[in-house]
DNA sequence: ATTGTGCTTGCATAATAATACAAAATCTTG
DNA sequence: CAAGATTTTGTATTATTATGCAAGCACAAT
């Protein structure tokens, strides 16, 4: 099972709402034959952004409100025309009206070298955390956007 | 400093985006006059609904978007969730919808070395004058927005 | 006043999550 | 392919959070 088929999985268990603690998961994951340790789920859970609510009756993890990335992933593919950078920043064309769902698409990630995205129309930037991870950011999105994985 | 006021006080610094463990917390309500313990912050974050956050940067503490972050929107600094920048942009992040009251809050200021700010739905780029000027307008931004004055 | 009930808190500790580090795996580039 | 870089992961540990228990307090009913 690859880190993505992981995280994918993540995604359903912890959208079910049964899980209170990482090890919880970790038992969960493995039943569908994934064996993990809980250090290497709690890196997952950074890079989903999963948010963990406490209440009397104890923990529970979440998914964030904008987690329908498995919704859009289809969809993004077909909207996104063009990727392309300067040194500074990257500018992905988008079908008009788009570039706001693409968007979000990519906030969802939660990339750590992408400091963050502003949409117009059909034109989305992407702002890398540094000029130096400029051309990685390219490579990843060309990756995530137009592969479609 | 009765439990009540000690609820308010949290909800007050929680909206602010800088806790990431209850300990910060303990030692920013002890700034205002109100010593307790983690354990206490612990209790009381369960009878608040907190969420924690984790993400690639670290961990935080937010409030439930659907209650009482409403109640908060008048302000600003409720608002932005994280200013970032790399060497020559700044980028603000907001709840959802709210870049553009944050860009016209930081337009109205005019500030010198801000050239102009650029709205998406949650994300708002800021370009300064030059890039020299970059970490001063995030010192600048930091304390206008989250430090609130 | 005394007793009882319920709420709040701190202390000590158990339970849970995050991370430094090193090794292995994977990807890049010449 | 080889050398080097980057990513992923597990181990061991540290850091953080939750909780059992008992004490303190406020208040009501007797």
């Amino acid at each position: 099972m690859t880190k993505r088929e992981r995280l994918f999985a993540i995604k359903e268990i912890v959208a079910g709402g049964e899980i209170d603690s990482q090890d919880a998961l970790r038992r969960e994951l493995r039943k569908r034959g994934c064996e993990v340790t809980q250090a290497t789920l709690s890196r997952d859970m950074a890079e989903l952004g999963v948010v963990r609510i406490t209440s009397h009756d104890g923990g529970r993890y979440a998914l964030q409100p904008a987690g329908e990335v498995k919704a859009l992933r289809p969809l993004v593919n077909a909207e996104v025309l063009a990727i392309d950078a300067n040194e500074s920043m990257i500018v992905v064309r988008t079908l008009p009206g788009c570039a706001n769902t693409v968007g979000e698409f990519i906030d969802v990630e939660k990339h750590p070298d992408v400091i963050g995205t502003v949409a117009g129309d059909n034109t989305l930037l992407v702002i890398p955390r540094s000029q130096k991870k400029t051309r990685q950011i390219v490579n990843y999105l060309k990756h995530k956007l137009i592969e479609g994985q």
